[in-house]
DNA sequence: GTCTATATTCCGATAGAC
DNA sequence: GTCTATCGGAATATAGAC
């Protein structure tokens, strides 16, 4: 069974992801979980901090994820990434990125930063991926392995976003066009 | 000299693109133009009133920007289309729609509309651009040209986003692949 | 660790004078 | 068309009992 600070980060993850960093409260939270707003405050002193917990959960999860894929080859570990989008698509989520960046200026600088971390890990990972999997044949493309990780992480990012405000039907465009521009088949 | 409810208008199309929809407030409107807040809710009686305006004007700038076009190489007119974006990039803004779409759950309908109203138009005009282009020659890429118009909108927004997050420079690394992709040249 | 109770601040919105 | 004044509500956060 999870403990009630678990309870709370997954909780706040989630609302980060549906509606937004400053559109959430910690009512949101303290109803659904059946507690006082003043229990929140007790795990998480501020608002930032629960903020920085969610974003360190995020960071975790992904350094797990890719760490066990390592000896995969690159064609599977791009589909590992391809696939935590789809998993948030399904649950009409967005991801952390596409959720934080419009409201960066607006956030405590000690958030900022760990947005700023979690995204330069994810496109050091996904280049190294995109770099090696050219060299075996797996991908094809044109230019730097950073820039075309960078092209491919902006398309999943918006693909969620763009599927809310022009239908559902988008991710599923965006995703299979980016895969087949690379090669990478289905 | 512009009147009120223009300046009105004009501000919270910046605040919404620089903090985002839900973290701006009336009084980050009625200071800079030395107003009360009673006098924003004379020309705009709810929040979700002055939201609409924005995007209706950025509607009549957008249908008004590629009609003056419409004659135009389809290079040309994608060019426009870039910079636009180029644009809000140099004034740390992001667009209206990478602006509104994690907010978008949270938006009363009407104004959910406008934005896939908007959305919806933005798409169509890109599709034409590039499907008559690439007859022409002008460009070069694979598939459906509303599937690529999809990718090159994505890409234009996602792009502004993560420049706050990654970094100034990926703006420019993201379009200028693009355009490369695109074979649009430079 | 969770509670009750409250402080403080800010928000969108309205009434009525000018 | 703009003002003063205020309402009602919601938000983050804190103090202190249990």
């Amino acid at each position: 069974m999870q403990d009630t600070k678990e309870r709370i980060v997954s909780l706040a993850d989630q609302l980060i992801k549906s509606r937004g960093y400053n559109a959430f409260s910690y009512k949101d939270i303290s109803d659904p979980l059946e507690i006082k707003n003043a229990a929140i405050h007790y795990h998480f002193p501020t608002k930032t901090d629960l903020g920085m917990a969610v974003i360190d959960v995020e960071m975790q999860h992904f350094m797990a994820g890719t760490g066990k894929l390592a000896a995969q080859p690159e064609d599977k570990q791009l589909k590992f990434l391809f696939d935590t989008f789809s998993k948030k698509h399904k649950e009409g989520l967005v991801c952390l990125m596409g959720s934080l960046s419009p409201d960066y200026d607006t956030l405590p600088e000690p958030l900022q930063d760990k947005i700023s971390g979690l995204s330069a890990a994810i496109l050091e990972w996904t280049t190294g991926c995109l770099e090696r999997g050219r060299e075996k044949g797996l991908f094809r493309f044109e230019g730097e392995a950073s820039d075309r990780a960078l092209l491919v992480i902006s398309n999943l990012l918006a693909s969620l976003l763009l599927s809310r405000v022009m239908g559902s039907k988008v991710f599923g465009r965006i995703t299979h066009q980016l895969l087949r521009d690379l090669g990478a088949g289905k």
